[in-house]
DNA sequence: CGCATTTTTGATACACGTCAATCTCCGTGG
DNA sequence: CCACGGAGATTGACGTGTATCAAAAATGCG
């Protein structure tokens, strides 16, 4: 494992913008100024702020959403923003490339889907939220880190105890299969069964 | 009235681009063409079309939104919209001004903002979820046009039945009153109290 | 004026919330 | 090396807000 360690260390210095986040760390805060930001890897929360700085989830941004793009407007971020599993992310635009794979209107459409699909997690039964947001966080290969159990709860509008409780079932039932290291149990490393494209019957 | 209705028609002719639609009337239809709208009057609803033609709701525009941006990317609207209170809507861009108040990263804001509106609509109890929307819909003098009770309980994830108890249970406190013409109680068209700017202490 | 649609209301069931205890995992310091 | 403590996760017992089912009333349209 030590080689990986070194390649890794030699990508980050080649590109020096990249930042990278820990679980639960924040990102940026509304109101304050920065740069748009494109998600490489990892799991984003959005929040609004309330008065006595209370938090409401807003939205999640996945590998490959744009966050921040309201400070290219308005000079300062509208959201707060955290890492919900560990976070890789580049500023946005990429000035250096020309592809321009990501202009504004293609970010509008992505935020409106995404948008969509997070109205989505809201409905419905728990056991089906979870699973969306299983889903929706789960690489190809059925891989997924998990947020922890209350971000979980506030994605979805539920409790942390009833997604305890859902996802030891889901565990059960074999649909979510933990990824053991050492031997040790992880609580948040699941393989996500059936997870492959979305165009397969009942 | 007469007088009203003649000018009505009359600036429906100089503008004729202008389209007005009807509660429950379809606007346009997901993998449709046609053009990016500009909401003038009237709340609008966006809904994904899954199999079996399910429509499942995703979005809400109201007066002053634009709605069917992604056709200008992918050249067919990629939601559904229908009308929930009487509309009026007028394509976009605009082409004649160049004020372009509304430029893609204006619409990316709003649209984004609108999203975490919604997203705080399905959290939380029964009653402040409706009152949210209630809210949301309501014009600056508190006067608001409902959805359908059942429109209301897809906005929110609720069941009718639900959103009629709590509308009655609204009425009767007084936080919403009916809007009676010629004596016939309204069941859609209320006066909200205690709506004004977002800028009051509790 | 009559029928379809929407809304209201009641009785009952259940999914999830709430409260509380326990357990696991980890970092810290003696 | 182990005691300690905190954060996150699990589990149980019980309460409640909303769903569900059913029926009637109000509304609106042809």
């Amino acid at each position: 494992m030590p080689p990986f360690v070194t390649v890794d260390r030699q990508k980050l210095q080649k590109h020096r913008s990249i930042q990278q986040f820990d679980v639960s760390e924040a990102i940026y805060a509304n109101g304050g100024e920065g740069l748009a930001w494109r998600v490489r890897k990892g799991v984003v929360r959005l929040d609004t702020v309330a008065p006595q700085n209370k938090r409401h989830f807003a939205s999640l941004a996945i590998a490959g959403d744009i966050i921040g793009c309201e400070t290219l407007l308005f000079g300062c971020y509208t959201f707060s923003a955290s890492a919900l599993t560990p976070c890789e992310l580049a500023p946005w635009p990429e000035g250096d490339r020309n592809r321009s794979n990501d202009t504004l209107l293609d970010v509008l459409a992505k935020t409106q889907q995404r948008a969509a699909e997070l109205i989505a997690l809201r409905g419905g039964q728990a056991i089906d939220r979870v699973l969306g947001l299983a889903r929706l966080l789960a690489d190809p290969a059925g891989n997924v880190i998990l947020p922890t159990r209350q971000d979980i709860a506030e994605i979805t509008d539920l409790r942390f105890e009833t997604i305890s409780r859902i996802i030891k079932q889901l565990e059960r039932a074999g649909t979510l299969d933990p990824i053991r290291l050492a031997g040790i149990h992880a609580t948040r490393s699941f393989h996500l069964a059936g997870q492959a494209c979305p165009a397969r019957g009942a």
